[in-house]
DNA sequence: TCCTACGATGGACACAGTCCAAGTCAAGAA
DNA sequence: TTCTTGACTTGGACTGTGTCCATCGTAGGA
């Protein structure tokens, strides 16, 4: 993905070594990984990058919507880098994985006016519950 | 609500004044609170009450079902007492208010079986977001 | 090559939640 | 009514997650 490695250089982003290594963990469309877990990857390909910087530079990622934080639970937020493509999450409740899910409808539209009270509804998140196959046959 | 204290002694729960104290901060339908809003509550009530308690007596009350957590942010948790209705929550981004909603189609029905990957769903849930009329005037 | 504003760093801090050993008390027994 | 006992409560220590800040380093333009 050095795709968002040029969209943030046209942004006036400085690029450091650390922008690039937190930049490659989140590449692949499929991870849904915590602040920590990127820590600990960008860490193997750059051992002396700080918690702070991965925070810092995650935030950054979120407000120039490359990247989505993902809610699943009441624990750490999880960084979603496949933000071009809309999609909900399929969460399992025994070991916590996450797949991404593409529903038939889009849920704001079944959410009529008298259920809106005057609120500018901007977005809907659908987390669907349930367990994995593995976690299912345990 | 002593409608819950009832079930609770059924249950065969000992009635602790500060159980019953955190029953009453959660009567009436419509709040989602914080535990430590919650313990705020209790403790115009009950001044000694413990954190810990309010914690204890809530993780009981979700395990039985009386109490349902929502996860709106990647803040604090939040205990809702509307547990025998069935609904959603529309939320606004920017003073974090929280509304309960009824949508027209139960978002379940549109997850179909090419897109739950083996999983057995048990549930969804739907966190509308917008600007609530109070803060999109601002 | 040099300058400097932007970015990185680590450590302190804040907040949400969990855990535990010790003390207390609700409720059944007598 | 009093006694007994195990369920419950308590405060504080501890963990995990995230933020903040003063200081240092460096990317990238002049
Ligand atoms: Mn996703
Ligand atoms: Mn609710
Ligand atoms: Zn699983
Ligand atoms: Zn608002």
């Amino acid at each position: 993905m050095s795709d968002l490695l040029d969209r943030l250089r046209g942004r006036g982003w400085r690029m450091t070594s650390q922008r690039r290594v937190v930049a490659q963990v989140l590449d692949g469309d499929h991870v849904h990984l915590t602040a920590d877990e990127v820590h600990a990857r960008a860490a193997a390909l750059l051992p002396e990058i700080s918690r702070a910087t991965v925070y810092n530079t995650l935030g950054e990622l979120v407000s120039l919507g490359e990247v989505i934080e993902v809610a699943t639970d009441g624990r750490a937020r999880r960084y979603d880098p496949n933000a071009h493509h809309p999609h909900h999450h399929l969460v399992c409740s025994e070991c916590g994985t996450v797949r991404d899910v593409h529903p038939d409808r889009d849920p704001l539209t079944d959410l009529p006016a008298r259920e809106r009270f005057g609120f500018t509804v901007a977005a809907a998140e659908v987390t669907y519950r349930g367990l994995c196959p593995d976690c299912a046959k345990a």
